[in-house]
DNA sequence: AAAGCTAACTAACATTTGTTAGTTTTCCAA
DNA sequence: TTGGAAAACTAACAAATGTTAGTTAGCTTT
């Protein structure tokens, strides 16, 4: 027996990444996307179900890893320092891993239709609230500083969420000097004292 | 003499980018814009000559504020460190301003056509480099930590230009204490020494 | 060589959507 | 009270778009 070629739908799944990250969901109908694949839109229709279908595979795949990546975490035993360090670690992973997807995630999540949208709100705020419990249990233990959780929780999420939009153009930084910096500069700032 | 209304076409505008904002760019037509005005769709073009025009004014509007806004910065005799905390102040004032076309500004530009496009990605391109100039200052003064300065840019950046998707939700936190809170974390990070 | 998939193609449809043309209503100024 | 602009309406179009139906070409296996 053949092993199932799932690759074709996967090569469509990723052109299309890169398309609705270059120019938006909403601009990438399915004849450009055909024409970047070389055949014609109905041709499309042999490896996938929908448009719709694209999207939500991309960022309900994503959410769903990071939602397992968070939770894990939470339940390593380090204090709320370390786990904040690994939390940073997770989103510069997977953002290398699929900085195309992380684009989907951040900027064309509204397109999501029915449950899917639900879905993916649903684990966004549970994402988001485990986070928030680790800062808070920081706070009490006095780890982190006693500062607004709130202020704390999206000055680091929406930098790591928008790593995706600057860090594939640089050339020049090496991966490992980014995970130490960004780890720096998240947790202790950027001022000389 | 009358006073020219332009208010009807400031009310649509607001109007569209609070849908905007809610569902995104593309889902809102301008049969759901007119319903929501509370008149038909072909009753908008009275007042507006675009849906396009919307989305320009909105975002072309509030990028040359920023370029202004920095650039003022940029020119006033005080160290690196004090202009990195006016621009967390002007994001901060823009943003509760007209959070929803902060919005716009963030989630929808990609939908700007023609010489809106290129003029956008021109201001956004300019504002950056403003903004990098300024902490490679520090860095070269001693004030800022040598860490990549893309690095310290895009940190800072993100966070602010992601204010708008949770600050106005949060109706505990008073806007002065967002401001002093912001400053801190954003410029001294949040781990108890 | 025949059979059977897989994956391509052509053609077309049904909607949706932004927009225009032409007309009527509203309402303030004279 | 009336004239005229401002702003609403009805009707409709033209283009774009996601998708389906039916068909054909190309491999792989038997």
């Amino acid at each position: 027996m053949k092993r199932r070629p799932a690759n074709r739908k996967v090569e469509i799944i990723e052109t299309a990444s890169a398309l609705f990250n270059e120019r938006g969901y909403n601009n990438i109908t399915m004849r450009i996307l055909a024409a970047e694949m070389g055949i014609k839109a109905a041709s499309l229709y042999n490896h996938i179900s929908s448009k719709q279908e694209i999207l939500a595979t991309t960022i309900l795949g994503l959410a769903k890893k990071f939602v397992s990546g968070i939770e894990e975490i939470a339940h390593k035993d380090i204090d709320s320092i370390e786990k904040i360090k690994n939390i940073v670690l997770v989103h510069i992973e997977f953002t290398l891993e699929d900085p195309n997807g992380m684009a989907s995630l951040q900027t064309n999540w509204m397109y999501l239709e029915g449950d899917n949208l639900l879905n993916f709100k649903q684990m966004r705020s549970d994402y988001e609230q485990s986070f928030r419990d680790i800062i808070k249990d920081g706070i009490s233990q006095g780890t982190v500083k006693a500062y607004s959780p709130e202020i704390i929780l999206f000055s680091i999420l929406t930098t790591l969420r928008s790593l995706y939009m600057w860090y594939p153009r640089q050339k020049n930084i090496d991966k490992n000097v980014l995970k130490e910096e960004m780890i720096s500069v998240t947790l202790k700032g950027f001022v000389n004292t």
